[in-house]
DNA sequence: GCACAAGTTGAAGTGAACTTCAAGTCAAGG
DNA sequence: CCTTGACTTGAAGTTCACTTCAACTTGTGC
């Protein structure tokens, strides 16, 4: 159980070594330093860092990451248990997401025959709610 | 079929003045001027506006949008199916965003389980599809 | 022991889509 | 005519999540 360079955390997890930095200046990922003052990271870090990406995948912010992060035992390292759990926080935002835009699509079939977009009658226009990326990729989320 | 000031623009499609005048600075609408410089704009602007939002909220970028927008007749005011066309281009859009989001529910309902995480295994925190490959594509991980 | 890849830092840059600001000009009601 | 609110401009600021840069230090393979 050798621990990682940050080079090394980078090519294993996928995430840029300067995205790891940022993470960490963010207290988002944790590293000890060696005498020479450079990182080491646990094998621990990786699922972090996987938690972290996926989080964002899901359309979370950062922040709400590292809300979220908080809330894992400092004392150990996190179980399965523990990632599993905030996983599952995961699913309502997950099927808010997909039902918001299959209202946007339905409303959507109803308005392409008409070519209306009235600002006043269309519902496409007119949201109630707002679907906006984020992050890198297309994720969407339910602004509040 | 008075003209609309800016402010009355802005009031009767929900966007701000200073979004309206940004989005003329990129060329998505036009107005004329009056003798003493202020803008004013015919009442089409308005559902060149709604086209522009619902845009948005299906994920374009306002790039994306200018394209579309470019392939209006310049000549004539566009009619409901001008418009109809451009929103018939949204549907496979929001399509492959709401199968993407299922794809990503899906693979969490198996993954909650187990609380894996892993990034050898779980395809959660290795999309591929999503975000776009920096360096040597999928990076995998033993367990730790 | 030395070359050189890999690591360090803080600061500045990126880009999308705006918003805010300052300092001034225009338009409409009384 | 005068006040007041709406409008004008360009420039700079904002937020998010990073990336890039420059100048320097560490760690490793031969």
């Amino acid at each position: 159980m050798r621990e990682l360079t940050i080079g090394e955390l980078s090519e294993r997890s996928g995430v840029a070594t300067s995205a790891i930095r940022y993470y960490e200046d963010r207290g988002l990922v944790r590293s000890r330093r060696t005498t020479g003052n450079q990182r080491r990271y646990e094998s621990p870090m990786l699922r972090r860092l996987a938690f972290i990406r996926t989080s964002q995948r899901v359309g979370l912010s950062l922040e709400e990451i590292e809300q979220a992060l908080a809330t894992l035992p400092g004392n150990r390292t996190p179980t399965k248990a523990d990632w599993s759990r905030l996983s599952r926080g995961w699913r309502p935002r997950l099927d808010a997401q997909i039902a918001q835009l299959e209202r946007l699509r339905d409303t959507l079939d109803s308005c392409i025959g008409c070519g209306c977009l009235s600002l006043k009658r269309c519902s496409l226009s007119n949201p109630g709610d707002v679907v906006a990326p984020r992050g890198p990729g297309p994720v969407f989320l339910d602004g509040h």
